[in-house]
DNA sequence: CAGTGGTCTAGACCACACA
DNA sequence: GTGTGGTCTAGACCACTGC
C-alpha cells in the first residue's frame, strides 16, 4: 500500500502521525481488532521520536479508536465506543449564542426538609434542610428553560442569604461554590401542569430534560433538574 | 496558604500537578478569571520539568478547566464551559452491560430515491437512491430501540447486497465503512403510532430519540433517528 | 521474565499574540 | 519585539501484564 511521502517541511508532528495511524484504519492496513506496530517501529517508519508517536497513540486511544495494553501492544478498537462531548454551558451563554436576548427570572423560593426522592437521589440524611428553587430562563422572552434547583444548604450555607432575584443559582453556584464530580444526565419526560405553563406547552407534551447533580468529594452539592421548551436539541459533532 | 508537601517518593506526575491545580482553584489561590503563573515558574515550584507541568495544564485546558493562549498566559475559566463526553456504544453493547440478553429484527427495507427532507438534511441530491432500514433492538425481549436508518448507496454501494435479517446496520455499518465526522444530537419528540406500536408504547408519548448523520470526507454515508423505549435515560459522570 | 506502553527529563526551537 | 505556550527529541527508567 502506498503512502504519501512525508511533507519534508520539517519535523513530524504528533498529528501528521495521528492522520496516517487513521488512514491506515480507514484503508484497512490495519483492521478492526488488529494489533499494530509497535511506538518504536512506527517511530522510525514515520522518522520521529517515540514521543511523538506516543502522543499520536494516546489521544486516539483517549478518543476510543485505539485500545492499548502494556506488554499486549496496540489494537484498533474492534467496536467503536465512539465518545461525543458535549458542552454543557451556562444557560445565559447558550441563549445568547444562539443570538437572543437573555432574561431570568426567580419563580419560587423555599427551605425546606429535603424530600424523600431527593435524599435518595444524593445520599443526603433525612433531616437535611435544603433550599429550593425554581427558576425560568428566557431566550428573547419566550420560555426557554425551567429549572428546579436544590440547594444543599449544609454544603453551602451562604446560599441562604444570597439573593437569586438578578443572578441565577446556576451562575452563582458556577462562581461560588467548587465541586468534585458531577452526574448529568438526560431523557424525555411529560410536561406536568405546572412546566406546561411556564414553558407554554400542553401538559403531556414531551419535554427534553437534563438532570445534573454535584458533589465536592463527598458531599452533596447540588441537584437541578432543567426543562426545555419545544424542540430543544443538544447537538454535538466529532 | 499551606499546601501538602510533595510526596517525596520519587517523581514528580503530571497527575500530582494537576490535582495540585485544582487544589488551587477550589481554594480560590487563582480565581476564576484569574490568570496564573507559567510553565517554567510551576516547574520550579513543584520540582518537575516543565513538559510534566504543560502536560498537567494541557489536560485541564482540555478539559475545559482552563484556557491557555500563547503569551497572554494561563487563566482559570471563568464560565466553566464543562464538557461531558458521552460514551455512543453499539446497542448492542449498550444493553448486554445492563444483564440483558440482546435481540435484533429487521421490520422493513426498501431502496428508494432520497425524500427531500434526507435531501436537505446530508446534502445528497434530489435523484440519489438510499437504502431505508427500520429495525428493532430488543433487552431481554423487551423493545429498546426502533432504528430508523438510510444508507446512501453511492456512498456504500455493497449495502445493496447486505443481508440485514441477522446483523443490524448498525453493526454492519460499522465494521464495513469508515467515516471521518459524524453529528449526534438527542431530543425529545412524540410518539408516531408506527413507533409506539413497536416500541409498546401509547401515540403521543415523549420519546428519547437521537439522530445520527455520518460523513467520509465530504460524501454523506447515513443518517439514523433511534428512537429508545420508556424511561431511557443518557447519564455520564465527570 | 521480558516486551510494551507510561512517564519524566533537559534542552531546544518554533509560533503565535500582545505590547 | 518578546514572552508564553506548543511541540519535538533523545534518552532513561518504570510498571504492568501476557507469555
Amino acid at each position: 500500500m502506498n503512502y504519501p511521502v512525508m511533507i519534508p517541511t520539517g519535523k513530524i508532528s504528533y498529528r501528521d502521525v495521528k492522520d496516517h495511524i487513521l488512514d491506515r484504519i480507514r484503508d484497512r492496513t490495519w483492521a478492526a481488532g488488529a494489533i499494530m506496530p509497535g511506538e518504536v517501529e512506527l517511530a522510525q517508519e514515520f522518522g520521529c521520536a517515540r514521543a511523538t508517536v506516543n502522543r499520536a497513540m494516546r489521544e486516539l486511544a483517549d478518543e476510543g479508536i485505539l485500545d492499548r495494553k502494556r506488554k499486549a501492544g496496540t489494537r484498533v478498537n474492534a467496536s467503536p465506543i465512539r465518545q461525543a462531548r458535549f458542552k454543557i454551558p451556562l444557560v445565559r451563554a447558550e441563549v445568547e449564542a444562539t443570538g437572543a436576548s437573555y432574561r431570568y427570572a426567580l419563580v419560587n423560593r423555599e427551605v425546606l426538609t429535603v424530600p424523600e426522592w431527593l435524599c435518595a437521589r444524593l445520599d443526603l440524611k433525612p433531616a437535611d434542610r435544603v433550599l429550593h428553587l425554581q427558576c425560568m430562563h428566557f431566550a428573547d422572552n419566550t420560555p426557554f428553560q425551567f429549572e428546579d434547583r436544590w440547594i444543599n444548604i449544609a454544603a453551602v450555607p451562604t446560599c441562604e442569604s444570597a439573593d437569586f432575584a438578578t443572578l441565577g443559582p446556576n451562575e452563582w453556584l458556577v462562581r461560588e461554590v467548587p465541586f468534585t464530580d458531577a452526574e448529568i444526565s438526560f431523557s424525555a419526560t411529560v410536561a406536568t401542569e405546572r412546566m406546561a405553563s411556564f414553558l407554554s406547552l400542553s401538559v403531556g407534551e414531551p419535554v427534553f430534560t437534563a438532570e445534573r447533580a454535584t458533589w465536592l468529594q463527598t458531599q452533596p452539592v447540588t441537584f437541578a433538574r432543567m426543562s426545555f421548551g419545544r424542540g430543544y436539541k443538544l447537538t454535538t459533532r466529532f
